[in-house]
DNA sequence: ATGTGACTCCTAGTCCGTA
DNA sequence: TTACGGACTAGGAGTCACA
């Protein structure tokens, strides 16, 4: 995998604004419709989401997929 | 797949900041490191890449990659 | 409540062509 | 120059048991 750290930004993106909507992994999880554990690998920059995963974390975070990645 | 109109749209944005630089499909293709055909599918909404490869194409197009998933 | 390794199934992504 | 098809390999989607 090509871009590990913008990768692992991501997931601590998500992990960030799930925690401010004071959501746990296993509630997030039912939310967005995927497995706890993939929402774990995600958080934790293990796994390469697909961008139609990305919509679908978006919108369970209720914002803008492009606020996730925030890279330059 | 769940979303394909928001797919189709980062494709389409993909295309347009692709020609708004001048840029072949192939000569796209060559400076992000992708397959020439993989673009033709992405640009038109058949791929679903990964967030591995958003990134790849956003810097192949000097954009912020937030840029190319302009939903809301 | 979360991290992790392992697993199956399916698709992301490459490469060859032709129109 | 681009769309699209077929065939292929690497790796993502989705799940489980266990720590």
């Amino acid at each position: 995998m090509k871009n590990e750290q913008e990768i692992k930004e991501f997931g601590l993106e998500v992990r960030r604004r799930r925690i401010a909507l004071g959501l746990s992994q296993e509630q997030f999880a039912e939310i967005s419709g995927l497995h706890r554990t993939y929402v774990s690998g995600i958080e934790r920059g293990d796994r390469n989401p697909t961008i139609d995963i990305i919509f679908q974390i978006s919108r369970a975070l209720r914002c803008p997929p492009g606020a996730l990645l925030s890279g330059e």
